[in-house]
DNA sequence: ACGGGCGCTTGATCGGGGTCAAGGCGGGCC
DNA sequence: GGCCCGCCTTGACCCCGATCAAGCGCCCGT
């Protein structure tokens, strides 16, 4: 509600560069957000942050926002609209790393090669924040909280990455990436039982291993068993406790 | 060679904790030595890293450096040793998040919880070196290249996270962590061709997500085949290229 | 309105590897 | 020294999900 409203107020702000919204608006769904707002930076580190940040896009559905073997400059926040990451093996074959909302931040995975090592490509239409990394390493330095962010969202990427490896069945890693998927929804303020899906079950397959047939058929079995109903790409969710039941086994701990 | 010969000056150092040896000695298979000798940290930053530092261990075989659900205090730098890290899934099964080995940092999953989300567990006898995080954090903020070389840790731990989670064949996933291991061991000075698992085969068929019976059939078929010999947990590669052919599907591109 | 293509679904078959079961071997402890 | 237990190996069987194949429906452009 404040969102629209706020647009009243778009030209009226202090920020030189980023200038598309007062300061609330602009960083209320942006992955600095967070540590800005609920972390200890104060207004001055708010600042700082503002002046670094360049906003980008918008990119169409399957527009890249970096790619595989890019030189690493700079992380992105996603914005608005869905981000995927993804590799292509020496076969050809594509291995899809993530599925990035608003508030998520993509690019960590190259600092390490100073390489990006995969494509960030738009799903749908993408707008971004860009940071240029040694810009936001220096600033890190002179304000702890953001370094402490930066490390906590590494650390985090750490945990998912390796939560993914788990063994289980299909069924299992379909219930835990639509519960995963809505949990994600509600935490941006979006109906947590009503989710969109922004890419093909191709790339739902992939993500989790399986073959798009496979993805289909379960779906179906889900639905046949009053856990959800599909149709098309919307998902509504029906037995969400069913549902974390099904996925228990691959649940942390 | 050096190392024998330098233990006549284990106790003439200036390092008032963790004076076990002189300074390239100590940091010479530690996970700072790359940082402190080959990325630009001074002698003034090499101590302070030093006075850091809190020597542990030795571990037997089965302790545990930390457990899961453990307050995150710190990271630790294997120094002598493999920890393997590991959580228990609410079935109670065991997933194995990784093989640490001298020079590897552990604990960086338990940044964003605050909270140790594995155990960490020693193979063999094992000795670390102990990093308060606060600390660490604190002094990352002073010295550029130690936060840098953090930042490229947790980004190289994301990495190889993901890296794990391609969909691949037992031979693929098996020949690829007898590279892998053999790399390591390189790197660290070892033979690359001659490598003793610390681990049994159990715990190498859950790292790579399958049945200790398949491990077993899959080495006596590249052992049948000539690719390497295996006796027990020593393993000596006679055709690395040809595992590295096997391996090829999951490497990067 | 129509054609075409891509994404999705559904069915049929097949195979890699998990599971169950049964030894063999080796090392530690009494 | 001998026993025992845990690790490893090998064999037989079977199941989940990949693959192959076919058809459907929706959207997009002309």
């Amino acid at each position: 509600m404040g969102y629209s409203e706020s647009t009243g107020g778009r030209k009226a702000v202090f920020n030189p560069i980023a200038n598309d919204g007062d300061d609330v608006t602009f960083c209320s769904t942006c992955a600095f957000g967070a540590v800005c707002v609920g972390h200890g930076v104060d207004k001055i580190g708010l600042n700082e942050l503002h002046c670094l940040v360049e906003h980008a896009g918008p990119y169409r559905a399957g527009d890249a926002i970096f790619r595989n073997g890019d030189r690493f400059s700079a992380v992105y926040a996603v914005r608005a609209g869905t981000v995927k990451t993804s590799q292509v093996d020496r076969e050809g074959r594509e291995l899809i790393l993530g599925f990035h909302l608003p508030g998520e931040l993509i690019g960590l995975n190259a600092i390490h090669t100073e390489i990006y090592p995969c494509d960030a490509i738009a799903l749908e239409t993408v707008e971004v924040c860009r940071f240029s990394f040694p810009a936001l390493a220096t600033l890190a330095t002179r304000i702890p909280q953001i370094q402490k962010e930066l490390f906590r969202r590494l650390s985090k990427d750490i945990g998912d990455a390796s939560q993914r490896i788990q063994e289980s069945t299909a069924d299992e890693r379909l219930a835990a990436f639509i519960l995963n998927l809505s949990a994600r929804y509600e935490a941006r303020g979006f109906a947590a039982n009503a989710l969109r899906l922004s890419m093909p079950r191709s790339d739902i397959a992939n993500y989790l291993g399986l073959a798009a047939e496979t993805v289909s058929r379960v779906l179906r079995r889900f639905q046949d068993s009053g856990l959800l109903v599909v149709e098309g790409r919307e998902v509504s969710l029906r037995n969400p406790a069913g549902l974390r039941e099904v996925a228990r086994n691959i649940l942390p701990e």
